[in-house]
DNA sequence: AATGAATGAGGGTTCATTCAT
DNA sequence: CATGAATGAACCCTCATTCAT
């Protein structure tokens, strides 16, 4: 059943009108979302956010008393629960942690980092300094439970035997730290990288080296053939 | 010894003045890296960078024709400046490449990594796109220069056979990627990290982990007694 | 009965903002006019015009992207829109050249000479230089069109047999220089003429020598009796 | 016996930097006079005056307290007693009046038109409004004299039965005019002026064109034959 | 609720003028 | 006298925010 309000099924004539207004904060967000990714905060302007949204600037402050305050909702209204899928997979998988370790890098590709979530991080990378609160926000939101995450894998593969690692926490950071790079990467890549580079390569190449590195030579043996893509 | 300059005595009336022309770029650069990295370019505003430094906005225009002009100056007084060093110490070394790539490793966190240097990093990376004389400048001044430093140690691996790459290109990044992340983490500490991250252990993980990744059989015995830091 | 759009007497409430927003462009067209040949294109301060035509500094900036494209929305409005009128005139005009050209000059006089925009060439001479881009415009839009008209009479008087022309490139500017200097004369007054100096009869004493000087034995008995002013 | 000051003999040594000393105004006003009419006097930046004549932007100040104060010196002093000449060849002269109104052209322009005094001019027209004293002035001492003399050139044509003058007042400016005109070209050529000119063939084709509007048929026939240039 | 015209506080940059040396 | 470093008042233009309609 459809959650649009009772008032559409009363007033038919209004339907269209009512959900519009209803979606213009989602519309708003949207357009703000894509413009505060590709611009940053201070070289957005506001009007070019109406604009994109359809509507004109004096409605925006409708919605959004200051342009600040558009920012936060932006990142607020995009940071959601995305690892509850990841928590499910991740206690139903069956294969060694390596395979494991591959399919999460390349389905967080797939789900953020292609996608303009990962526009949420260079935000807060960039501007997290000036918006201290939602800088909190989002290490609660996001940086916790996707670092509890990837700990886990790692000690998966310790406890059975497929992972060397010596010091955990620095280890976890070896992980992340390319994710990182490839969402900056694909948000500033004029400024960062002068090469061609391919992200699922990369990630490919990434992995090789990072798992050669943490695999005990037993488990090593797995990775002379990795599955094709 | 003072080392202020001869002329100074010579002419003691002279020396205040002298010696504040003098200084005003290096105190100007010094403001204007603080603000930069505090604030971000669009944000920092060129008053302000002159009141830091104890001059009036219009001294500061007597130095650099631009804002654009001093965010170039900085940069290369902070970090492109360094690339001169870096060459000669490549050149001059005598080890083995995973030594190698550890001791720059190690001196580049000194020497950018902890200063507010790297600072300007994440500045590219926010508004690079906003500024795209600035993104080209760094591209130039730093990112292909800091590239082929590393290019490099990576092909003496290899040529010396302590190396083993299958993907220079991508493998590259593996090794730039845990620095990057390092400056970001530096400057965005409040939005990344939760645990307390010690970057010096950081490194020592990571460039154990990413040694063993690229080292063949032969060269990873080295790898057991690293050099006391 | 007023002018007024019908649309304001459908909603009353709206009149007077949409009337002022009609009005804008020509108040500050006007403002701008009067300050330009008052104080010259550089001296002449945006905020000013702005507040002589009632409004403030950014709401010039809602109709004219610069300055300088104000300034050529001024030579638009006040000189070169003329041209339209006088090739619809020089094609209508059934008469003998010379009264052609002395009713041109007439009413050049009228709509130029004695209007605020002979002030704008003055502007353009002082300042053209120092604005190239004005100068082009100018040049573009005023004096090749100017030219072409006062070159197609001269043609004309010839084709007909009533002006003998042995150099038409420097017989052109016989015709020109005078009502430059008429222009000049009026924005110039206290510098240049010391004697009272009557426009009217200054015309006609020139059109007088002038087409002496042109016409062909003939035609120059035309001139014996001119049609009166 | 040369002019230099006494203290020259005195004491040698100081003589070459003395006689700069006194030299200083003279170079300024110089460089001064080259700028004011080749920007005009917003466009002009005194650093620059102070550079082209060789000296430091204080040592300006030294000498004119304002640039106001330049510009008006530098008026005055280039306006000298350029007609005392004029008045002994206008009496001299011993051919007919159309010869003399000719060689008093040609002569103006090698003594005015071509030297930067026609700059003055342009100065005066261009800046006159925001000077009113420099405008009397210039009134008083150039554009008296000179129209006095043209207006007796023209009135000795009458008395001889060469010239026929309805309008002695605005036949003066018939003749002005264009002088006026060539100066202006010469200095605000890029605005005003779109085909090539000629300056000596324009003086030729003018007088031709004045010339047979105000002579009598009995003095025309002696145009037929122009002097050689 | 929606509009978009209007505002005005800055921001980067220039340049006449001052003054310590 | 001469210098040139330093100043600060303007200037053009932008854009977040307001408010009459």
């Amino acid at each position: 059943m459809p959650d649009r309000p009772v008032s559409e099924f009363l007033c038919p004539l209004r339907a269209k009108r009512a959900r519009r207004k209803e979606a213009r904060p989602g519309e708003l967000l949207q357009a703000a979302l894509d413009l505060f990714v590709d611009k940053g905060f201070a070289a957005t302007r506001v009007e070019e956010v109406a604009a994109r949204a359809g509507v004109s600037k004096g409605t925006l402050f409708l919605y959004f008393k200051t342009k600040e305050e558009l920012f936060q909702a932006v990142v607020t209204h995009n940071i959601a629960g995305l690892f509850v899928q990841w928590e499910q997979e991740f206690l139903d998988f069956e294969g060694s942690t390596p395979e494991m370790l591959r399919y999460c890098m390349r389905t967080w590709w797939e789900r953020v980092g292609l996608t303009q979530a990962s526009g949420i991080t260079k935000l807060i990378l960039a501007e997290g300094r000036n918006f201290p609160e939602l800088a909190d926000f989002y290490r609660r939101e996001v940086v916790k439970p996707g670092q509890a995450l990837i700990r886990r894998m790692l000690e998966r593969g310790v406890t059975r035997g497929e992972f060397e690692i010596d010091d955990m926490d620095h280890t976890l950071y070896a992980v992340i730290a390319p994710m990182l790079f490839l969402m900056l990467w694909r948000h500033s890549a004029n400024a960062c990288v002068d090469a061609e580079l391919d992200p699922e390569r990369y990630l490919q190449a990434l992995s090789d080296t990072v798992l050669r590195g943490l695999c005990t030579p037993g488990a090593r043996t797995t990775l002379s053939s990795p599955p094709a893509s």
